[in-house]
DNA sequence: CCTATAACGTAACACTATAACATTTCGGAG
DNA sequence: CTCCGAAATGTTATAGTGTTACGTTATAGG
């Protein structure tokens, strides 16, 4: 293991445009709006875009919003473990999105499975709402 | 207000076939699979199951699922007023969806938007995971 | 009755995602 | 080094989801 391999497990070439695109962003992205972004580095169809977000999301290093068919660069330091039970607040207004742990929601969510013998699997948490920034202007 | 009206508000022609095809079925429903039920009922575009469902999902007799681009009808009681804040366990091996009020889970992420100052308008809390029935199964 | 509003009908279109198939890249076994 | 298999990539076509635009019909209130 080098000093390079432990952090991001090398990326391929699409995979780093990919994420690149989505660091470089304010906000989440949408798979179109990637493609867009990176046609000057040859990208031509959806399914490159959508190949390598399928790739960063089982990494963990990209997360899915779902109740924006959109995608955003996960804002964890490397490694967190904890990729598959984020939550995220999403501003209506300026459209950022605000990660983070909801582990006291998570621990009555994984309660209430426990209860009912539901195997659970993944969690999906969205908060739709006005940031504070966006509040006070 | 008379007798009828306090529960459902009359729902119109569109609106009480789409939620009839809803609570008819065993699961969730994708707008094209209302669409392709109600054919017969004079049902031609998306456009009309679009917009019954806009109304019933606004009215609170129908929850869409953000993972699942789907819609189910409404399990509570008539007037619960907690159809913004359900959420819902997702079998993925039988595909039927247990709606259930969450409400430890929604107190700490309301103190999480309360701290950050989020103005919080709806939270979409979705499970996918395997039903007790599946499981044993 | 008249009018304003909501609901409806239809066609076209835009956005999101995947299927199918060919080709290339790259790391490891021999 | 060469060969081979797995993974990644490229390309075209298509499936699935949702909206725009425009015109018509139904309905409730004045």
């Amino acid at each position: 293991m080098t000093a390079h391999s432990h952090a991001k497990p090398d990326l391929t070439k699409n995979q780093g445009l990919v994420f690149g695109a989505l660091t470089g962003a304010e906000g989440p992205l949408t798979a179109y709006a990637i493609l867009d972004l990176l046609r000057d580095d040859g990208f031509r169809a959806p399914l490159q875009v959508y190949r390598a977000l399928d790739k960063l999301v089982e990494i963990g290093l990209v997360h899915r919003l779902e109740s924006l068919n959109a995608f955003v660069a996960c804002s964890h330091p490397v490694d967190c473990g904890e990729h598959k039970t984020a939550a995220f607040a999403i501003c209506e207004d300026c459209g950022k999105v605000d990660e983070f742990a909801p582990d006291a929601a998570l621990q009555s969510l994984q309660a209430w499975s426990r209860q009912e013998k539901f195997a659970l699997a993944k969690t999906t948490i969205e908060l739709r709402g006005t940031c504070a920034n966006c509040t006070t202007s």
